[in-house]
Order: C-alpha cells, then sequence, then structure tokens
DNA sequence: TATCCTTACGGAATTCGTAAGCATG
DNA sequence: CATGCTTACGAATTCCGTAAGGATA
C-alpha cells in the first residue's frame, strides 16, 4: 500500500472513473494510474471498481466502503505537512476560503482585511460559488473553511459553526409605492413583480415558505445569484428586491431605498464549514475568530474533532 | 512520505526511541529506520525527535502533534485491509481480545464457545493482562477488543461501552464464624485478616473506598491478580477472600463458601472497549452482541464513530 | 568500551513511462 | 474509429542492507 495508489482511488472517483483523466490529474501516465489501482485492489484481494468491459464505471460495494477511508489518510497526509508548517514558518502559508457572493462580497471584506495587515505573508485564496460548490470545495480539501447559508450543514464530514444571524430587505427605487405604506406586508409586497435569488441562495428558501404559508404565489420575474445583479434590475425597473440586508448600503446605493423586512421572512444563520478532522494552521483560527468572534479557537477545535451529530455548544 | 516512513516513527515512540530495536521490530535494518525517520522529517522541514547528540531521547513539540495523525493513518491503513478482508472472507479471519483475569476466566468462556462453534475459521487470540495492559493492547492495535472493569474510559482513543454489572462476594472456608452472622458488615469483616486483588484490579478501588468511608483499615495480609490465587490462600486459611461474585462457583468451590457483599461495596461496572475509528470485521460485532446482548451492531458502530467526550446512549 | 546513531556505497528491486494491443460505444 | 483500459518491456530511480565511522554514557 502507498500513497500514490490511494491518491489513484480518490482521483479515479473524482473524475467519474474515467484513468485517462486521472493520469492527466495526477501528473502521470494512464497505465501508470491504472496499475496502482489494480495493485491495490490486488493487496485487499478485492475489486474496488465495477468494470465493464475494460471501463470502470462505478464503486463496488467495498469500494463503497474503502473509499472514505483513503480519503481520510489522505487528509491525514495533509495534515501532517500542515502541522509541520506550523512550526517552520508560522506566519506563512495559504488560506483558501470558499464563500458564495453574499458572504465574499458583503461579510468577508473586514476580516479579509484585517487578516492582510495580521499576516501578510499568508496567501489568500478567495474561492466563490454555489453553496453546494462550497461545501464540495471543503470536502475535497480544496478550500480550508467554508461560509454560507445553505447545504453546509448537509455533509456528515463537514462541521458547521453559526456565525451570525440576518434578515431580508426589499430593495426599491426611490418613489415606489410600497415606500408609502407604514408597514410592509406580502400581500403589498406580492402587488408587485419580484427579483430575488435563485432557488438553493442565500435564504431563498425561507423567502418562499413566507409565501407559501399565507397562500401567495409570488410574481418572480427574475432570479439570480448574487444581489448586484438583483440590485441592477430592481434600478432598471424591472420589479422590487428582495435581498440579504447586508447587500444594502445607503452610501452606495443612493439611487434605490431599502425597507426592512425582517418581520416576513424566517430569519437566517450564516455558517461556516470545515472538514472534519483537519489540521488548521494557527492563523486560520485567528481568522475564524476575526471573522464572527464567538467562535473562540478551543471551541473551533473541539467542533473539528467531534463527530457527525454530535451537538459542540452553539453548533447544530 | 510512505508508509514505511510513518511504521517508523510510531515504532520509534513504541520502543522509546531505540532505533536499533526500532529495526528489529519491523524486520529491518537500523540505519533504515534511521533514513525513514531522516526523510520524513526532511519532507515536513522539522525534526519530530529530540536528538541529544546523535541518540533520539524525546519528541518535539511538533513531533507530539504529528504522531497521534501518523497512529491514525496507520490504524486506517489496518481498517482498508479489515474492508477488504470482510468481502473476500466473511467468515475468515482473526479476532483479538484482550481481557483481565476475571474476564477472561469467569465472563468470556460462554460467548467464546459460542462463537467459535459460529465462526470456526476466524482465530480467537484471547490476550491477558492487567488493565492497563488491556487498554494498551487496543491502542496500539494488538488487541480488536478489551474487556476490563477500569482504565478503559481513561483513554481518549478509545471508547469504553458497558456490558454488565457485578458486585464482590466474601469467600471462606466452610464453618467460618463469619458464616454464623446473619449479616455482613465491614466491621465483623475487618475483624479477619483479609486477601483481595491487587491495586488497579478488580474493582479493588470499591473494597478501599468502603473501609476508608467507615475509617476502618483492613488486615489486607495478601494481594493477588486473580481470584483464583486469593481463593487458593483461603483455602489456605491465612484469611478470607473478597472477590467477585462471578467468580465463585458452588460446584467447583466445595470447599469454601461466599456471602453476598453487594451491600458492603460500590457496584462494578465491566466495560468493552475499543480503539475508535477502527473497521470491525462483521464477525466482531456479533461477538460483541454475543457477550453483552444490548451492544447492537448499530450502537457499537456509533460509539466507534463518536468523538472522545460525546455520549452515545448506554455509553459514559 | 559498549551502545547507538550516521554516513557511504553498491546491488537489488521497484517504479514509471512509452509503445503496442484490444475492447467498446 | 475514437475513446479508454491493459499488457509488455526497458530505462531510471529508488530502496535497502552491509560496512565503516563517530559520539556518548
Amino acid at each position: 500500500m502507498n500513497f500514490q495508489q490511494l491518491r489513484s482511488i480518490r482521483e479515479a472517483v473524482r473524475q467519474k472513473f474515467n484513468l485517462t483523466d486521472v493520469a492527466r490529474a495526477l501528473h502521470t501516465s494512464q497505465p501508470g494510474v491504472s496499475r496502482q489501482i489494480r495493485e491495490l485492489e490486488d493487496e485487499l484481494g478485492v475489486d474496488l471498481f465495477v468494470r465493464e468491459g475494460k471501463r470502470l464505471t462505478s464503486l463496488t460495494e467495498v469500494g463503497v466502503l474503502v473509499v472514505p477511508i483513503v480519503e481520510k489518510m489522505l487528509n491525514d497526509a495533509d495534515n501532517l505537512r500542515r502541522a509541520g508548517q506550523e512550526f517552520t514558518q508560522k506566519t506563512r502559508g495559504r488560506l483558501s476560503i470558499a464563500a458564495t457572493h453574499s458572504q465574499a462580497r458583503y461579510a468577508l471584506p473586514g476580516a479579509v482585511k484585517d487578516f492582510r495587515r495580521r499576516y501578510p505573508h499568508v496567501a489568500l485564496n478567495l474561492h466563490q460559488g454555489s453553496p453546494d460548490q462550497v461545501a464540495g470545495m471543503l470536502i475535497s480539501g480544496e478550500a480550508d473553511i467554508g461560509i454560507a447559508t445553505e447545504a453546509l450543514s448537509l455533509h456528515d464530514s463537514l462541521v458547521a459553526l453559526p456565525c451570525y444571524r440576518w434578515t431580508h430587505s426589499v430593495i426599491v427605487t426611490p418613489g415606489h409605492p410600497l415606500l408609502a405604506w407604514p408597514t410592509l406586508t406580502l400581500e403589498r409586497l406580492s402587488e408587485h413583480p419580484i427579483i430575488t435569488y435563485n432557488e438553493g441562495f442565500t435564504g431563498r428558501l425561507h423567502i418562499d415558505r413566507a409565501f407559501a404559508k399565507q397562500g401567495i404565489t409570488p410574481d418572480l420575474v427574475l432570479t439570480a445569484m448574487d444581489a448586484d445583479v438583483i440590485k441592477t434590475y430592481v434600478e432598471l425597473g424591472l420589479g422590487v428586491g428582495i435581498v440579504a440586508s447586508i447587500a444594502f448600503d445607503e452610501a452606495r446605493d443612493q439611487n434605490l431605498r431599502a425597507i426592512d423586512a425582517g418581520h416576513l421572512f424566517a430569519v437566517n444563520l450564516t455558517k461556516l464549514g470545515i472538514r472534519r478532522g483537519s489540521f488548521l494552521r494557527g492563523y486560520v483560527y485567528d481568522f475564524i475568530e476575526t471573522f464572527a468572534s464567538p467562535l473562540k479557537r478551543e471551541l473551533v477545535e473541539r467542533a473539528v474533532a467531534s463527530a457527525p451529530g454530535e451537538c459542540v455548544e452553539l453548533d447544530c
């Protein structure tokens, strides 16, 4: 058993069982990959992959059992390297953050700026994607921490720690009739075409639920992945926007008006996700605490060491 | 990074930093071991071992951090092999049980007999040792499961599952004055020389505590590791014995009499220990359930997957 | 001086990539 | 017939054990 074999196995799953792609990803030859996989299968005495003719098509029953262990081992290998670096170069390294647009654009800048000043020699890597992609990057090890409101709690191999709560606001053009009412209601809102987030993004679920509960079918004329796009179309007069309150900046968005909608839609909880069992560099703990001050190092350490289903104070 | 390096690291710790012994244990040459360790240290960029002159003496700060990860990886490698075997030879393999004398002698025989009949091709390996040794064998991976009343809950890398509760009995020769009293008390017991377990064995702690609580200093004329030795000396008239009730067999011990002492000493809880994160063969789950029927597979699986400190139903 | 680690060196084994072969959609 | 996996083979590398060297209790 060796690590090249394990890497081949892991990459074969990631590359959907195309060994040619695996070879490319691992910077080696295709026959080599073929051999690595075959060798480990021989050593274990079982096929890990289902072969149809010569092609690999899926994991066998054992494969399903084995692959998570393989991934754990390879992650531990990374942890080992990180543990070494933590001592050779305490203030140098890499911090890879995966976040949704909303987080990257509105929640993270402050913490990132502080972090840059404090750790000028740590290369910051900010990846943006859908909540699912954020989770995927954590699982694959591409990202060290992930920040999103959705999806992070759904995977057993991740821990999700609560960062902050937020609500939505309705965004309209100046002089819009909705501004005239003393209080905003769902009925009044539903009289206008609505522009908001795509499904699965930034609390969209809570928006749908609120309307459904009142038996209202809102007129969703446009949905987008991020608040900037939404605001653009609101400015163009296509409808009223529903965005995260944090996305409205009075100074910057002078040709728009915001109406608080915290009473209309359920409160959202943004979470910070980490792969279980990760060894985190010291500066990662610092970043996390800067971003969400209740998440002290000791708490995060316990969360990372916890098992799926287990509750670590703020967690769940 | 390769597994031989990891094995060298692990073994170096186990062999108290004597690389000559490490080489012997790993069936390789001493310069080889030296090189493996040096290579991994080079790759990580940090020394893992403190060197005084040329000798290794202890772990560095990083070493302390790294060694647990190394052990986890090597254990996962074993898990991988076991997962393979589970499919190639479901009813063949090895089951290594570590237990204290009391357990091996009185509690296990029934389960072992059933298991042998059910899995004739699984090689059973029964190791005997002190509670500490049982824990040590679990931690090192020499034993798959451990059974003891003490010590198992003390290590973070182990889970301890409760098996059964038991109390002590007082063992005397026929016609002994203690048999004349309607009820046994600590005072009456303490008027006789006492023979019982060594410290740290089979509920000895509860015996000491009970006497201490009443301000009595018992006359411990002899202590031994197991009930058979104790019974032998009771027969010889050296004193009265205090042993686990389970260790007295009316049919076999015809020249001895037992007096229940469940009301004098606290109840003991025998536990089954497993290394966290182990992949267990199917027959291991069967054995466990045969031994302690409440420990169903699903429960044990959750316990093994749990993190230190977490409570899994019957656990704690 | 015995123990224990390191360095040096040469042979053995392993590893890996290229080229050719073969199955499948 | 293009894609994708396997087999075959030779070169390069790595690995490992022996032998010699040096430090320490």
